[in-house]
DNA sequence: ATAATTTTTTATCATTTGTCAATGTTTATG
DNA sequence: CATAAACATTGACAAATGATAAAAAATTAT
């Protein structure tokens, strides 16, 4: 079950058998089912998850008791509540399969150990956090100038796959827009 | 000039003296004028800005020709186009100043080399990716699940100079909306 | 100080999106 | 397989926001 992450970790950095060999022996396995709560708001966030398999989202609840989905992660991806988990405080996001799949998660504790004693896990780590903020740059540009149908455009350019395989639901959400408007944005050209 | 960059770097890691010597002369302090354009959307970032005084702000101009405000930072904080820094290419993104003020710069090379020889210079980059990261997600947040008139209460609880500083315009600007409509919100109560 | 320029406000109207309700469809479960 | 639950679509209406135009106010330059 390590493969894909050993792989992965190939791909991105330089690392030697040994440092793989300590990386990977950081991780443990995980089942995930569909709409499994992996994080609760009233929790800490104790772990990273690398997504083997399926997809998972990271969501909030405003003060209307709407669903806000911020984030949603499919395989060869990383997915945490980065501030809490950072910070070791309560989580104000829920983190939630999307589908059935398979996860490789580390805790804090491991993951700090790894940053003080391979400086491969740093770079990589940095490499990790320039990914997310660029990612996250992208999204928040789409929400400053386009209107929902445009994001919805962009949306199937750059990441179909939230289109292909989760709900309208969780799209709309995504999207920042209601179930019913997405379905008529749907409709028109 | 270099008084209050040390300062922030005192209070931000520890750093010994010999490290802050190495740190400090890599930049070179630079004034600019409002309005000026500190990048071009044609351009590649070679530098990354330390705000000693005044604002600057990170700004894109989307196929209708409109300005979208992505980031504004003040005195203390860093700015730059992160994407187009990291990977050496042209950015899609402009830099402009939003007052007078003080920047001190650091070029792609020196940042480099300041990584490669100072690991605290690497903490460093972790900590500001980290709050860059963090501060990303809020405002994401913001425009996910909030509408027009509650994107500017949370500004003015959150980040109350963009308010009181800058033109409506910008501010509009950064809320995603024109400022007729920024004009009619203030209005309402 | 005056003129020119830019910014802000106000008004009207069009468009987009949200809300609520009803109905059809799919998916999960006993 | 049958039933319930969750999800998706559609329509009618309301609210929010954008576009355009014009006037008022503030800022900047001469």
């Amino acid at each position: 079950m390590t493969e894909q992450l050993e792989q992965f970790l190939t791909l991105t950095i330089r690392a030697t058998q040994d440092d793989l060999g300590k990386i990977l022996s950081c991780f443990k396995v995980r089942q995930i089912a569909k709409n499994e709560i992996l994080l609760n708001d009233t929790e800490t966030c104790r772990h990273i998850y690398f997504i083997n398999s399926g997809s998972v989202r990271a969501y909030f609840i405003d003060e209307e008791g709407n669903e806000a989905t911020r984030y949603i992660a499919f395989e060869n991806n990383f997915i945490t509540t980065l501030n809490s988990f950072i910070t070791q405080t309560t989580s104000t996001e829920f983190l939630q399969a999307t589908e059935n799949g398979e996860v490789m998660a580390i805790s804090y504790q491991d993951f700090r150990q790894l940053l003080s004693i391979l400086p491969i896990w740093k770079d990589l780590y940095i490499k990790q956090l320039e990914i997310a903020y660029t990612t996250n740059t992208w999204r928040l540009e789409s929400f400053i100038k386009m209107d929902a149908k445009q994001r919805y455009d962009y949306l199937f350019e750059t990441n179909p796959k939230v289109i292909q395989r989760l709900s309208n639901k969780i799209v709309a959400n995504y999207l920042g827009i209601t179930q019913e408007s997405l379905s008529r944005l749907k409709g028109k050209k």
